[in-house]
DNA sequence: TTTTAAAATATTGTTAACAATATTAAAAAA
DNA sequence: TTTTTTAATATTGTTAACAATATTTTAAAA
């Protein structure tokens, strides 16, 4: 018998899908900056009851994705291009390259493999007019490496900058180079495999344009 | 008549409330890592319903606080040291950093004024068994700093930083050096008045333990 | 005695009704 | 007409009952 093992189906809550279906929207710009969510017409939408919504709400405001005052209406937030550049990219920066160089030793053959199929994958979508999952699949290539971390923090810290950065592409469409991040990617990957910590910072930094 | 206003009553809901009191008991050790977190015993207790502890959950788990699985007890995270000194100080070093040097031109007199007397009033509960009023202090004085930037990403990303550096100084009471530490801001607030950026950075990363 | 299965209990998830606050519309006053 | 006040409406906040899931206890089987 091969030693093969199912994953556990992780028991979702409805409150998780309404947390991923409202923010899904608003990344995929369905809910544009600014723009209000009622939690009623949600609930009806979903054909739920306000309860999950409102706990979905809380946890997305918390994220930083929308706003959310007491007994005033909860707005999708618009991020400033400025900020994202200024401070959001520069920590993406230190926290993906302090990964990698703490744990440059759990890069093996299926960690490469991985992130081969991510590229292939950028190949397909590429002449789509959506931008969104080019972006999902830019994010998706990062969030692997992340993910050499076991640290609770490391994780915390990306999903809150990862679904800003998500945004922020979605919305400044002209931030995103299209034309060149099949290539972008293909060429970090390669510079990830010779585990030259110094190339690898110096592509990532050209890479998120801090240079 | 004088031009003084007073500030408008924030209006504060059930849940903002029941937030507060559930962090600052995890932060000041009432509830330790790893204690469970029953939302009916907290709310008889508080004497509300469960429903404003269910969002108040929901928030302090996408703070990292908590840790909140579906249909599962839900307890306080027990935060590693070693994730925080090689993660979140350095992220929180590049940030504070970052603030100081873009609006190093709104230090002027009423701002030190605030910083002098928070170290001011950091004299006076020294002899205190507890550390947490120490590191309350400490983060508000840093809080003031970040304060300067009007970037709501910077505020939020702060907010996430402090909470876990907070309760890990509560935990990790070795780390914190609690003989110097009035000396230590008062050399910080002195070197902040110079506007010397390079020595600022320098002191910063000292206070720090960064070197 | 140990292991397994079933029942009972405890806890979290969800819902729908009710309460409090804010917003809008209408009426009154200037 | 414009401004202010008041009433009506809409929306968010809170609650308590009910449903679903997990845990513990008990009983049965090995």
């Amino acid at each position: 018998m091969s030693s093969f093992m199912f994953n556990p189906q992780s028991n979702i809550s409805l409150r998780e899908k309404v947390i991923h279906d409202i923010r899904s929207a608003i990344l995929r710009g369905h809910i544009k900056p600014g723009e209000r969510l009622k939690e009623s017409d949600i609930a009806d939408q979903m054909g739920v009851s306000r309860g999950p919504v409102r706990e979905a709400i809380r946890q997305l405001e918390r994220e930083g994705l929308i706003i959310s005052p007491p007994y005033r209406e909860t707005v999708v937030v618009d991020l400033d291009a400025d900020e994202i550049r200024e401070f959001l990219i520069p920590i993406r920066y230190h926290l993906e390259s302090t990964v990698i160089k703490k744990y440059m030793h759990l890069m093996d053959e299926p960690f490469f493999d991985r992130l081969q199929g991510i590229v292939d994958e950028m190949g397909k979508p590429l002449r789509s007019p959506e931008i969104y999952p080019l972006v999902e699949l830019d994010l998706s290539f990062h969030e692997s490496i992340i993910h050499l971390a076991a640290e609770r923090t490391v994780q915390t810290m990306w999903q809150s900058i990862s679904h800003h950065i998500k945004l922020h592409f979605n919305k400044n469409t002209e931030d995103y180079d299209r034309e060149n991040f099949v290539q972008d990617h293909a060429l970090l990957l390669s510079t990830l495999r010779t585990k030259d910590l110094g190339r690898i910072q110096q592509d990532l930094l050209a890479h998120m344009n801090l240079f």
